[in-house]
DNA sequence: GATTACATATCGCGA
DNA sequence: TCGCGATGTGTAATC
């Protein structure tokens, strides 16, 4: 990884075309030869990039650039794509390179996948005398996150969310007009359950006659014995 | 912004559960105190991150931290919600400190807005005769991306995508929906208009009498002579 | 401030 | 490989 800290401005040109005015920013050059441009500030997101496959060219300026100040310029060339960065150089504070070798990785634990899991133990949490009966129940449009039947016997479908949005509804609804159509599963009962429920998607759920049921990860995972706590 | 090449494993805690394992990174840690830790490849996105407003501590490791071979710890604490970074420094390579000043920022440009722009010009897209009546026809639910008459007066609304998905779709049919019970503008033709129409959304269109318009954003920008190039 | 829609999204999984 | 859904999504515009 190449690490340089320099004054320059950046053009973009692609999906989109954007402009950086002149500026000092870092310039990180990967191993795999993508651009990324860091401002001091702002998130995790760069102003500016390339990513791989992706080549980068260094050279010099015209008489005409130099003139304008220009000592250096980076073209990087997106490798399928007609993707264009230009990063124009005007002048280098800091220029390092430090090889890393490949990354062992990001080991992910819990989001969505998990809070499915612990709905499909705590099967309950739907109302008294409901019984699991898979998770990710394949239809000819996709699998829905959870099929259960209540006490009477009916199925129910649960659609599951971290984030319960409208589109989120949307998707339950094709779901249920499709299961509907099915007669082993016919009348099927809509479960829109997520951690947070947006007052819009609230409104179209029940209208559509879809249960709403927001629930509490924490309180669900406290449940849970057999959780591990990195602190 | 600081720079610095170690060795470390990073633990984070909030929303979710995540690990990396031993291995030599970039720690970038920005002037509002958010963290980056990056690899020497993947793409934009850091391996790991703290956004801002964040605080960094760093501290001295335990004994028994130490005896592992833990020369420095960085706790990284979220400032809103309970969010924490926790890295473990084993080994440091190269550190050095940049201060950068506020950003400029980016300008983009061309994007849906310029797809609408250039169709409400190049209405005739639609089909012969098609005329513009305005873009951001006003409804209850929102404004509809192009609202045009066909060649015999009757009214076509558009929906506009670089990507038509089926999100896209179910927003048309919900001003169709709409449209179509006012009676000045009944009956309303729908017209799902994107650079690139996905399989399913398409299939779920034609199965509403909602018609698809695949868009060449390049021969539309052709035809307008005052666009101007980066390069 | 809360909500909505867009993104040069990126990422992982399953068909 | 492609399509699709989720993301610790982030970000800007709008209400």
């Amino acid at each position: 990884m190449r690490l340089v800290i320099a004054t320059c401005s950046v053009d973009y040109a692609g999906r989109l075309a954007a402009h950086l005015p002149l500026a000092k920013r870092l310039l990180m050059v990967k191993a795999d030869g993508s651009l990324l441009v860091h401002s001091d500030g702002g998130s995790y997101k760069p102003l500016n990039w390339m990513s791989p496959p992706c080549t980068l060219a260094a050279s010099e300026p015209s008489a005409e650039q130099a003139e304008a100040g220009i000592t250096e310029l980076w073209t990087v060339t997106h490798t399928k794509t007609a993707d264009k960065l230009v990063v124009s150089i005007y002048e280098v504070e800091h220029d390092s390179d430090h090889p890393l070798g490949i990354d062992p990785g990001l080991q992910k634990d819990g989001v969505e996948a998990h809070l499915q899991k612990l709905l499909a133990e705590q099967i309950e949490l739907l109302g008294y005398g409901h019984t699991l009966v898979r998770r990710e129940y394949m239809t000819a449009i996709g699998p829905v996150d959870i099929l259960a039947r209540d006490a009477a016997g009916g199925a129910v479908a649960v659609e599951l969310k971290r984030r319960g949005d409208i589109d989120g509804v949307e998707q339950l609804t094709r779901y249920l007009e499709l299961m509907n159509r099915d007669p082993h599963l016919a009348p099927v009962q809509g479960v829109f359950a997520a951690q947070e429920i947006k007052p819009q998607a609230r409104t179209l759920a029940e209208d559509r006659g879809i249960r709403c049921l927001v629930l509490d990860y924490d309180a669900m995972r406290g449940m849970d014995d057999g959780h591990h706590r990195l602190f």
